[in-house]
DNA sequence: TGCCCTTGTTGGCACTCTGCCAATAGTAGG
DNA sequence: CCTACTATTGGCAGAGTGCCAACAAGGGCA
């Protein structure tokens, strides 16, 4: 019995004295950190904690990340891409028609777990963190894109991919109005319909 | 020579042995941090260096402030303010041309040395902190009120307020693309313009 | 004018957190 | 089974933070 049977895949987060291959460790740490780093700011979070969270020694952190920052960097990449970015249902017709599917799969793609998209950018206050911007950034540059294709828009157009950054803005507000009850889910929908609708017809035409 | 003449308020940030009023005292601190913190991501800056950065020991903040945290706080909410928020233009006439001035009032406040305001919420990453986000959301409320005011909205209804709210994020995205480059000024105007014009006609009423 | 007392201000102690590194021990391959 | 590779650990040194008792600036009162 003191023979280690197979505990393979059990009690993963009870003692780990086991030598795990790089990737799988370095994810469970990243899984981890993500955990307490949605819950509480960057500097209320300890890499102790981190560490105990995951059942490892402290200095584990340091030996796959370098340091604190860039552990928390990595999170945050994690939580600001939309694994489904790719999906794109190809929308073809009216134009009402096309945004309509737009803003129903943006709108679908947040709801369940995804929650940790709406956390990004909610958090600190001030400060201007290059690192983390140029993160959301592309995240934000990737989206505008696909919505671009979506409605017909020109990709490659710097000010159009630039007016529906600032849409993406609008859309994670009115998202984050809707999971806190301020809205419903069709007056969202309502409003970032419509404002597409507009961008289509009436901005990006007068670029 | 020796005797102090009256270098009242000359050198300001040199060495501070004098006995100042707290409320004086305080404000210079508060400076001290919004510029540090401005820079900087908020554990990367010290309490040692905004201490440094007034001319007095480290002890003071905490005198002042309690902790890091509180002081970094308060810091959010005078960042979050745009102290001219008061000084609504009551714009009569045209809905269009209401829409327009609203516009035109939000991108004059802005540009200059406001610059602080964007900053605001540009941060982070990833992260709850509850207290950030109440601060953050008072001072969107309060400008999403001012806004439907000025357009000839209804500042008691909810949804509307949160539409306008969400509207805001818009707004802060539009203002960041021009102040980055990536749009003029007129095209920033051009969007935040169709986006409430569309708002006040299509999607409010339709709430 | 000069002392005194209020309180703004300082400096240092104790504790926690972080990065680093040498020592340890799983585990796969021979 | 044994060995070499390397994932993993534990502790050390330095920095950052909160706290508190002692100090002194400067206005008020005699």
């Amino acid at each position: 019995m003191t023979t280690a049977a197979e505990p393979d895949d059990l009690a993963e987060s009870a003692r780990s004295r086991r030598r795990l291959a790089p990737d799988e460790r370095r994810e469970q740490l990243l899984v981890a950190a993500e955990r307490l780093f949605a819950r509480r700011p960057y500097a209320e979070v300890s890499t102790t904690e981190i560490a105990r969270e995951a059942g490892v020694a402290r200095g584990l952190l340091n030996h796959y990340f370098g340091d604190k920052r860039a552990l928390y960097l990595e999170v945050v990449r994690r939580a600001s891409l939309l694994p489904e970015f790719g999906e794109v249902p190809l929308a073809i017709g009216e134009m009402t028609e096309r945004v309509d599917v737009a803003v129903r799969w943006f709108l679908g793609l947040i709801t369940p777990e995804r929650a940790s998209y709406l956390t990004v950018r909610a958090a600190e206050g001030v400060g201007e963190d290059g690192d983390v911007l140029a993160i959301l950034d592309e995240a934000s540059d990737l989206a505008a894109g696909r919505v671009l294709e979506m409605v017909g828009g020109d990709p490659a157009d710097p000010a159009a991919r630039a007016v529906v950054r600032a849409y993406g803005e609008l859309a994670r507000g009115a998202v984050r109005e809707w999971t806190r009850g301020a809205l419903t889910r069709e007056q969202a929908h309502l409003l970032l319909r419509e404002a597409l609708l507009t961008i289509v017809r009436e901005v990006l035409p007068g670029l």
